[in-house]
DNA sequence: TGATTTGTTTTATTTTATAAAACAATTAAA
DNA sequence: TTTAATTGTTTTATAAAATAAAACAAATCA
């Protein structure tokens, strides 16, 4: 089994969470405000672009808008392949934090 | 704020649930568990000594001990900064699974 | 003393992440 | 109607991370 990387499962949570809206720089958005980092525009694309190859996502192309800049979009849609990937990392992470010592902070 | 990759909060992970047991191979074993896959060699030791280098875990040698192979191990062990890592990554992990549309499958 | 075992280190390569710049197409403003 | 501003994607060049595989080391067993 093969696992996805942490930009990966951002990515693919951005698109899960942001649904129809799910085009690059409101993903990068999203995934800046989940990292609390600003993310390159390179470091949302070339992921994004990787997960499409592998089948985690589709995409699909809009028709410019009429608003200032208003290209058309290039929008991602999560496929079974990649809710798929999302529930096996979910699962690895619970299980991975389950039976731990408890995390004590001394501040 | 640096976030942490998946092998390295998979080491932490495996480092902070073996407490004293953390040395490499059984590191290697555990986090291979973890990820149902076998991680190689060189994927356990570059990243567990990267996590050294930033602080987040520290080192200590043993002594040899009687059995066929026993060789000095070289131990690991959390510091406070890996478990404020650890902390991070956990906190945002949830962060971003929440509000989320549920995942369905159609098997 | 040679084989086996457990362990770490090194090397070479591929993959990923990233910043920054280039490019494109739209509307707003001068 | 030309220039500026805006929103968006693509490309490029580089650094960092991941990985497999081989080399190396030191112990006991047969």
């Amino acid at each position: 089994m093969e696992y996805i990387t942490r930009i990966e499962e951002i990515l693919l949570l951005s698109v899960w969470k942001l649904q129809k809206q799910a085009y690059g720089l409101a993903i990068r958005k999203h995934g800046s405000q989940l990292l609390n980092k600003n993310l390159s525009v390179g470091a949302v694309y070339i992921p994004l672009e990787r997960l499409v190859k592998k089948g985690h996502l589709s995409v699909w192309e809009s028709e410019p808008t009429q608003t200032r800049g208003g290209r058309r979009k290039r929008f991602y849609q999560m496929t079974s392949k990649g809710l798929a990937a999302l529930n096996t990392v979910k699962q690895m992470n619970e299980e991975a934090w389950t039976g731990l010592p408890k995390l004590v902070f001394e501040n």
